[in-house]
Parts: structure tokens; C-alpha cells; sequence
DNA sequence: ATCGGCTCGCGCAA
DNA sequence: TGCGCGAAGCCGAT
């Protein structure tokens, strides 16, 4: 059952006659649990139609690289394997992902698409539904509730939206279940432009930037994710609220990259976690405040305020503050290729860099310390903002989604209240080695990703 | 080990 | 209009 509250048309245009129904995919990149495909196997069923799934790859994806081309190409070999046992065609076009949908959409009934809150996300959508001729009805299918549903504005904070999302969690947290198309498309003619499982050879085609490796450490797809999940909940569920923090234990989910690609859905992902025999009723809890609440307060965050990548989008009292101490004296101006060579005086932040560079991750305790610290030693708050972002978005796997732009906002005043006023911070929450050493293992931690690091050189 | 102070502004009660 | 309180903080006092 699909939620009336995840459909929505995107233009006025009625069905009209068509060969095939056109799932769009974009952002939600699997083939189970999506109730993107899944109204559109409901509409083609219905109308004696078959479906037809279609993806746009295009060369110059905003930032990415083939450390994240490796991986989505990976996920999307999943898709395309799950889609022909189901009988339906997955049709991957080289091209932008808005074109590519609309040449696709001529001989189509009705478009279906899923949801994205970047602004390029936004402006495909836009594009195809001021362009098609078919009906476009969008679903949301990442997020657990829709948000408008939550806020119609940009929210302070966790605990403004805290009560909002929870008073709507449990009437989304359903099963979407994976339907069967009754009419194939798998041998309806349309033809890919290229071997999404040929990672290689995509990557050779497309001119991927290559300066950034993929990673070893983690593998792309909706199969993948399941497998982690499931270790996740086994080991690592129960003591998750205490034991998250400890950098040198990574008792976290790693569910972020895959969320990112669409490769599970938040909603699995919460019922498995809400349902499971291990953990207590505290892990859950902490586990569901993590993947619910903070993460649509991030897509609260880009969809209301489009400037998300932008120094200005912070709140007032933070941008003044971090202005009046803008001129302070910095004790380690380090330039940022110093950083991105993690050549810095602090053994704990180079481990963070090290992990984030050659792993393509970073504990989530760490990336609040290692932001904090860029501010500290950057010339001024808006290179530091920058600087983040750029690196944040270059090696993460998961860089470029709604929880990274917040997240780095973060380390420089966003949803955070001000604390007291110091050099450089100004009134902006700090963080120092010391409080690192005091409440962990941080030896351990550099000793854990020494062996990380040395495995993917292996 | 634990606690209060630091500081801003939202959201609710009145 | 007043008041309670919050996403991870630090620091000094007890």
C-alpha cells in the first residue's frame, strides 16, 4: 500500500495511450521496495500494459567520480538482474537523466518517477513534467514522511521537528511489497546504450574523473545492503545507543551510502530495525532518532533552503558570530591540500582524513570533529565552509546527499544552539583532542584505520 | 564522576 | 510576554 500522501502529479496532462508504462528511475535505485515502480507496475497492470524502467547516465554528474560511479554502477547491475527476473525491461541510456526519461516518454501511457531534494534533482523533474506529453506522477519513496507533510518551512531544529515527524512515523512505516508485472517488457525492443555491469568500460566511455579510486571497503547494491543490514542488527544493534560514539568500534549500520543511492529504502531499513529480536528498546530508539529524524531534518533542511551548499544559509546569530571572530589569530593555518594529505599536527584528524580518503568513510563522531577543525585552521569561516564541502563531497561515498550539506552546516552552527564564546569559534559549539581522549580509544582508532587504509592498498 | 554555566531563539502557555 | 529547553561541546568546581 502506497501512501496517497507519496503521489503527486507534476503537470495537468491526462493518461493517454501509450506502449508501455516508464518508471523514470533517478533517485531511487532499486528494484525492491520502491514504490515508485511499484504504482507503476499497479498503472500497467491495470491497463494492460507492460513496464518499461529507464536510467539516465550522464558524464558529469555534479561532483561525482569513479570512486562513486563504481559504486552506483554496482547497484545498478542489481537492478538490472532483480528487473529481468521480474520480466521487465531496465533501459540505461547515456545521456542527462531528464532527456534521456523524455525521448523515452513518447510512446509512453504515463511517466512515473521518484523523488530527489537537490536542486538538480528538482530541475529534472521540472523539466520533464514542463516537457512531456504524458502524464508525470512523482512518489516519494526516500524518506519515511513526505516533507510537506512534516513542516512548509525550514525547521530550527531537531527537537521543532522531532514532534512533527514522530506523530506521522508509524502510519509510514508499512511494507511496500514487490508486485509482479502480468505483461513482460523485456523483449519489447528497447535497447540499453551500455553494459551497466561492465564497470569498466562505462567508466571508460563516460571519461569518469579517475583521480579518486573506488574503495574496497564497500561494495554497491541493494543485495549488499540487505547483507550488512542484517549484520548490523545481529552485532551491532544491541548497545547502539552508548556505543555509537566510540570512533575505534564502528558499531553503526553504514546504511548512508547506500541511502544515498536509493540502494535500500529508509522504510525497510526502519521496520527491520523496529521489529528485530536484538536490541534494546533504548538501541531502537537511538537507531530510528538516527535514520528518521536527523535524516529528515537534513531533507527538511536542502528542500527549504536551497542555498544548502552556501556559507549565507547558516542562521544569523552563527554567520555574525563567526564574522566578529573573523580576523582572529589562527595557530595552524593549514592550506587545504595540506589537509586533504592529512599532513596536519593532529594524529586523531589525520586518521579521520585517511579514513574519508582512501576508504570512502569516516566514523560519524569524527566527521563532526574533523569539520570543527577545518574551521579552526582554515583562513576564514568561509573558506573552511568550502573546504568541508569539497572534500566532503569528493571522497565520501555518501557526499552529495541532503545529510552531508547538513551535516557539514552543522560543524559551523546549523540546528545547533551557541555555546561560549572563544577564539575563531566565536559562540559556535567546539571540540577539541582532548575530549576525544577522554571519552575514547583513540589510539585504537588510529591503529584501526592504519589496517583499513593498508587493506585498500592491498 | 557529576554538575552548573556558557548562549540563542523557537514554541508554547498565559 | 515570559519561560523552558535543546544533536553530539568545554571547563572548572565539587
Amino acid at each position: 500500500m502506497i501512501q496517497p500522501e507519496r503521489i503527486k502529479s507534476l503537470n495537468d496532462i491526462a493518461a493517454k495511450n501509450g506502449a508501455y508504462v516508464l518508471y523514470w528511475m533517478q533517485q531511487s535505485q532499486r528494484a525492491s521496495a520502491n514504490p515508485a515502480l511499484e504504482l507503476a507496475i499497479s498503472e500497467a497492470n491495470q491497463r494492460r500494459l507492460p513496464v518499461v524502467v529507464c536510467f539516465g547516465l550522464m558524464a558529469d554528474y555534479p561532483e561525482a567520480n569513479a570512486r562513486h560511479y563504481t559504486f552506483m554502477l554496482q547497484g545498478l547491475r542489481d537492478v538490472d538482474q532483480q528487473l529481468r527476473k521480474r520480466g521487465i525491461a531496465f533501459v540505461v541510456k547515456l545521456g542527462r537523466p531528464d532527456t534521456v526519461a523524455l525521448s523515452l516518454s513518447a510512446d509512453a501511457a504515463l511517466l512515473i518517477c521518484d523523488r530527489g531534494y537537490l536542486r538538480h534533482q528538482k530541475f529534472w523533474r521540472h523539466n520533464v513534467a514542463l516537457k512531456a506529453d504524458c502524464a508525470v506522477i512523482q512518489v516519494e519513496g526516500d524518506l519515511v514522511v513526505p516533507v510537506e507533510l512534516v513542516s512548509d518551512k525550514a525547521e530550527y531544529a531537531a527537537r521543532t521537528i522531532r514532534p512533527r515527524i514522530l506523530r506521522n512515523r508509524d502510519e509510514f512505516l508499512t511494507d511496500c511489497v514487490d508486485g509482479e508485472a502480468d505483461i513482460p517488457s523485456i523483449d519489447i525492443g528497447l535497447e540499453s546504450d551500455i553494459d551497466v555491469a561492465d564497470v569498466e568500460r562505462v567508466i571508460e566511455t563516460l571519461n569518469v574523473d579517475r583521480s579518486v579510486r573506488p574503495v574496497r571497503r564497500f561494495a554497491g547494491g541493494t543485495s549488499e545492503a540487505r547483507a550488512r543490514l542484517e549484520t548490523f542488527i545481529r552485532n551491532g544493534l544491541d548497545g547502539y545507543a552508548d556505543g555509537r560514539n566510540e570512533p575505534s568500534e564502528w558499531q553503526c549500520s553504514f546504511m548512508s551510502p547506500y541511502l544515498h543511492f536509493g540502494q535500500i529504502s529508509p522504510v525497510e531499513l526502519a521496520l527491520e530495525v523496529k521489529d528485530a529480536s536484538d536490541g534494546q528498546r533504548n538501541d531502537k530508539a537511538s537507531y530510528l532518532e538516527e535514520l528518521i529524524v536527523r535524516r529528515e531534518l537534513a531533507a527538511n533542511f536542502v528542500h527549504f533552503q536551497p542555498d544548502y551548499d552556501r556559507f549565507d544559509v547558516l542562521p544569523s546569530w552563527a554567520r555574525r558570530t563567526l564574522h566578529e571572530h573573523a580576523s582572529d589569530r589562527r595557530e595552524y593555518p593549514y592550506t587545504s591540500a595540506e589537509l586533504e594529505r592529512a599532513e596536519t599536527h593532529d594524529p586523531f584528524w589525520n586518521a579521520a582524513m585517511r579514513e574519508m580518503v582512501h576508504t570512502g568513510f569516516m566514523h560519524n563522531y569524527m566527521r563532526m570533529y574533523w569539520g570543527k577543525k577545518i574551521l579552526e585552521w582554515s583562513p576564514t569561516p568561509e573558506a573552511a565552509f568550502a573546504t568541508t564541502l569539497h572534500l566532503n563531497n569528493t571522497y565520501f561515498l555518501d557526499g552529495r546527499d541532503p545529510s552531508s550539506y547538513a551535516a557539514v552546516a552543522w560543524c559551523f552552527g546549523l540546528h545547533d544552539r551557541a555555546w561560549a564564546e572563544r577564539s575563531i569559534f566565536g559562540k559556535i559549539r567546539f571540540m577539541n583532542a582532548a575530549g576525544l581522549q577522554r571519552k575514547f580509544d583513540m589510539d585504537r582508532y588510529i591503529t584501526e584505520v592504519d589496517k583499513l587504509v593498508a587493506a585498500e592498498k592491498r
